[in-house]
DNA sequence: TCGGGATTGTTTACTAGAAAACAATTTCTG
DNA sequence: CAGAAATTGTTTTCTAGTAAACAATCCCGA
C-alpha cells in the first residue's frame, strides 16, 4: 500500500524548493493544455498553489544555514516555553522521528534546550536560549514580508480570506 | 545550500499520508499552545491546510495499488492526447526526473503509450490507452467526492473562493 | 554547413521525510 | 499492588523526491 504521505504534493512537513527542472518554458510550445475537471478540484489546486508559494517564499527568503522548518520549530518554541516536542510535532504536522533530529539540531547549535520534566519523564520539553530567541525574533519580520511578496498577486482582501479559510481548513478557525 | 524543495511543507508534486505518529490526542494535555504571529502567515497557514485536506482525502480515497500522483497524471494525459512529457511535468509541477520514472511505470502497466514525434525526436509524446481512459474516467468521480468531503467544513461559497484563489495563485486564473 | 548553445529527457547520487519496531515511563484495571 | 495497555520519544529502515551530471536532438549564427 502506498504511503499516504508522499503522494500527490510533497508531504513533508517543511521543504525546500529550487527547481533544477530544465527550464520554464516548456509550456510555450503546447497551447492550450489543462488539468481539465482536475483543475476545479480545490485539493490539487490547494498542493499546486502552494508549491508555488514556497517556490516564491524561498526565492525572497535567503535563509543561509537554516531551514524554513527549522526556523519554523524554533519560533514555536520560543513562543511556547517548556512546549512538549509531540505537541510541538502535532501542531506543525511534522512526525515525531523528523520532529526528533529536527529538535536535536536546533540544540547542538544552541538556540534551543531540551529538559526531561519530573512529572512526566518520558516526555520533553523545549525551551530557547537566548540567542535562539532572537533568531526567532529576526526571523518573523523577513518571513512576513518574503510571505507577502510571494502572494503579490492577491490584494489585502483577499489575502486575509486565504488565511481565513486556510486556518479553517487546518482547524484554526479561531484559535490564537 | 538547503534545497528548497523539501523544507516547510512536503514538497513533491504527489504524496501520500497516514499519520503513523503516535495518535492525535497530544495537544490536549497542552492547552493553550500556538504558532504565535505565525499563524497569520498565509504561506505557512496554506501548507498546513494542503496537509490536513490530503490527510482526509486519502481517507476517503481507497487508491488501491495506483498513487494519486499515478491516477492524476493518467488523467491529464488522458485529456490531453500527445502532450509533451515535459509540458505535463511543468503543468503538475513535477521535476522531470520523477515524471520519467512516473511515466514509466504507467506504461508499464498498459494505462499510457509512449511515442517519440518525427519532427522532434528530442520529446516524448503521451497518449492514454483505452484502459487508462476507463481508469482516469473512473477516478475523477471519486476524487471529486473525495474532495469536498475532505472540504467538508466548507460551504459551497467558501469552497468556490478557494479554489478560485488557489488558482489565482498558482497562476490559472482563468484557463479552462 | 558546421559548431556552439539551448532544449528535452534520462541516469545516478543524495536527502528529507514516512513507516515500523523499539525502549522507557506512566496510567489504568483487576 | 501487579501486570496489561497506553503514552512519549527514539532508532532503524525504507521510500519518494530533489539535485546534478549526462546524452541526444534541435536551433541559430558565422
Amino acid at each position: 500500500m502506498p504511503s499516504a504521505e508522499a503522494e500527490i504534493a510533497g508531504r513533508t512537513a517543511m521543504s525546500h524548493f529550487s527547481d533544477t527542472g530544465t527550464g520554464p518554458s516548456v509550456a510555450e510550445r503546447q497551447a492550450a493544455v489543462s488539468l481539465g475537471e482536475l483543475e476545479h478540484v480545490a485539493g490539487l489546486a490547494l498542493r499546486l498553489a502552494q508549491l508555488a508559494v514556497f517556490e516564491r517564499l524561498f526565492a525572497c527568503l535567503e535563509l543561509g544555514e537554516m531551514r524554513l522548518s527549522e526556523l519554523t520549530v524554533l519560533h514555536a518554541v520560543s513562543r511556547n516555553p517548556d512546549i512538549r516536542q509531540g505537541v510541538l510535532a502535532d501542531l506543525l504536522e511534522i512526525k515525531w522521528p523528523n520532529m526528533t533530529k529536527l529538535v536535536r539540531s536546533l540544540e547542538k547549535g544552541g538556540l534551543i534546550e531540551r529538559h526531561v520534566p519530573p512529572d512526566d519523564r518520558r516526555s520533553v520539553a523545549l525551551r530557547a536560549t537566548p540567542e535562539g530567541v532572537r533568531r526567532a525574533d529576526a526571523f518573523v519580520g523577513t518571513l512576513k514580508a518574503g510571505d507577502r511578496e510571494a502572494l503579490a498577486m492577491l490584494d489585502d482582501e483577499e489575502y486575509a480570506r486565504l488565511l481565513e479559510l486556510c486556518r479553517k481548513i487546518a482547524g484554526r478557525g479561531a484559535g490564537a
